[in-house]
DNA sequence: CGTGTTCTTGACCAGTTGGTCAAAACAGGA
DNA sequence: TCCTGTTTTGACCAACTGGTCAAGAACACG
């Protein structure tokens, strides 16, 4: 008996588009409201589609959630991982920064989403915080470490400066209505966010 | 006919202990839930109050929000209102770093507050940070250009150097939780924050 | 076309939510 | 002690919540 297996769950075209329609939908709602303020009504109303056949796609709310946090976890890593331990220190740091700034700009509800969720106290993330992100976090720190006792860098804890380069960047997105505020109209946030990291780092990691 | 005038609500004992248990309450439930996510009950239950007698309290769930947000939003700014424009410029600065870190240490909860209605599109607050906030901010902006101007500190864009410091001290309240999973026990978060933004801003400050 | 499969939905359900209300319990001064 | 104003609560409500289900609609493909 013969039979196409199905490594990965088939996916029509249908089934494609909806429940690319419902992850988007629901990165919408989850970015602003959280886990427990969004309602399945407002995803399916954002994506175009009837709650029950939200639900026809996903088991339930807390899928739709996880599986919008685990893709996130993946990509949400890359500018790091890609840090190369043999290029050069500073060029490296500031590609780093600038691609995390990046993704502020273009991704800007994923940033909301992972804040929304560590905020929280991340219930559904803590594990990956504690292996994956640690891991990889604890693998770079070695990196830089290095970087600064070649005289590359300054003398700054990896571990700290990595929070100052999330803090600075994510800043951006998370707080966007903050910043738009303040700033008023006639400004470009992420622009001048750029310049201003720019100049920031290149000072911060010239060594002395 | 004479009358004690109620300038302020009378506020017996009672009414004080427990308006303030409730307040005290709200923000633990609000600051990790958001404002959807929290429920009557939770406070209610937090506060050992039974919901019926919040609500003797207070009008609304809204209204217990507000009360919290205004009241953050006064005392939240203080110390960037100290900031000393006769002051020595670089010791100015310090100590509202010094001063805003001291803040996640000692009211985590007011910080996520403030982050959750912020990402959240700051449905309540939008009013307060386009002007309150946004005075305030443009004063003081105004303070660090003539430092800048006087060559008694570096040349950075006041609005962005103060999202910097907003940005780097609010981070170890809110992520929190992803702070401590990644560098793992036996840290102080707070304390290497401390010195690792000291250095920091102490580097950054310094007029070439 | 026909037919088996995939997709969609209206009706429904039990639990939760913010909020009301009238009546009871409690203070504290005269 | 009684009496009046304050405080507390159990019972209740309508709206909303996540989720189910059976039946119908749309699809793919021989």
């Amino acid at each position: 008996m013969l039979m196409t297996v199905k490594v990965q769950p088939p996916k029509t075209r249908i089934q494609r588009k909806n429940t690319q329609a419902i992850l988007d939908a629901a990165l919408e709602v989850f970015s602003r409201q959280g886990f427990r303020g969004a309602t399945l009504d407002q995803i399916a109303a954002e994506a175009g589609l009837s709650k029950p056949n939200l639900l026809y796609y996903f088991p339930s709310k807390e899928a739709i959630h996880v599986s919008l946090l685990t893709e996130l976890m993946t990509t949400w890593l890359d500018p790091l991982r890609d840090l190369d331990p043999d290029g050069e220190p500073v060029e490296e740091l500031m590609t780093y920064v600038r691609r995390k700034l990046e993704m502020s700009r273009d991704f800007p509800r994923e940033s909301r989403l992972f804040a929304n969720e560590i905020i929280q106290g991340a219930p559904r993330m803590i594990g990956a915080l504690e292996g994956e992100l640690r891991d990889l976090v604890e693998e770079k720190s070695a990196v830089i470490r290095g970087w600064i006792a070649a005289g590359k860098i300054a003398d700054l804890d990896p571990h700290h400066l990595l929070f100052s380069i999330w803090a600075l960047t994510q800043h951006y997105a998370d707080f966007d209505v903050q910043v738009r505020a303040v700033l008023g109209p006639g400004h470009d946030p992420l622009a001048e966010a750029g310049s201003f990291l720019d100049g920031l780092f290149t000072r911060l990691l010239r060594p002395e």
